[in-house]
DNA sequence: CGACAAATGAGACAACCTGTCTTGCTCAGT
DNA sequence: ACTGAGCAAGACAGGTTGTCTCATTTGTCG
């Protein structure tokens, strides 16, 4: 059965990260539940050491009261999500998913010139280098 | 807890469903546990309870040996996942989304163009009939 | 009609995940 | 050495998931 990857409460942990960078548990404990203790410190002590476990983020332990970085930003973190939607139903393909969200999303006439100037942007993958690896 | 939409699982029935259309709780059983008897017949059968549950399939129950038909297809279920990961981190919107997978994923010439005639199939959204809808 | 095998619905079950909390231990600074 | 914050470890309840058991219903066939 696969986990839930990064799930509600440690994303909340995550956001904060996001917005604030580097964070001390008690800063990040303090943002989520102002009106928190002890427990509450802890709960967030312990959604940061999962987080750590899934790689997304990192703790520097060598400082006494140890700090918490992000180490994936948002973006990141959809891939991720998305990978896995592409993993259980189109092995692994992503194509499929770019036609669905065109298909099925309503987008502004902005949006919908930045998409097409992404798509420009790949129609000329081998412009790289030479070998490309 | 937001629970797990559809599971590992259950996609495994819907996949059978998709592939044979309508089918026998039975059908479905042997071709997921070819070797199955009692117990695993009626895993089967609690997993489209829980698909109906889910809305994602419907049971007929007006014939004897009960039939399961497939509510949502492929490209449905994968906008249901997708609009979950845009509400977590986009509250909602999709545009970024599309972004991400444009920037991320490696594609084939092929899929290149029909991305590019999807995109370009979005910029006109009025020329449609009259009144649309 | 009456028995039987298939089908069904309800629920039990363990394993796991999630969010929360308690508890001792550790360490830095006074 | 004392103290208060920080910390690791683990316990905990509630929920989900996948699986299974069982008693009951139903259609069929002799």
């Amino acid at each position: 059965m696969r986990p839930r990857d990064v799930t509600e409460a440690e994303l909340a942990v995550l956001e904060v990260l996001w917005e604030r960078g580097e964070c001390t548990v008690r800063e990040l404990a303090e943002t989520l539940y102002p009106a928190g203790g002890t427990s509450e410190f802890a709960t967030v002590q312990k959604l940061c050491e999962r987080l750590e476990g899934k790689e997304v983020i990192e703790i520097d332990r060598s400082s006494r009261p140890k700090r918490c970085v992000a180490r994936v930003d948002r973006a990141d973190l959809s891939v991720r999500k998305l990978q896995a939607v592409a993993d259980d139903l189109y092995e692994g393909s992503v194509t499929p998913l770019v036609s669905q969200l065109l298909r099925g999303g309503r987008f502004t006439a902005k949006e919908i010139e930045s998409l097409r100037a992404e798509v420009e942007r790949l129609e000329t993958p081998k412009r790289r280098r030479k070998g490309g690896r």
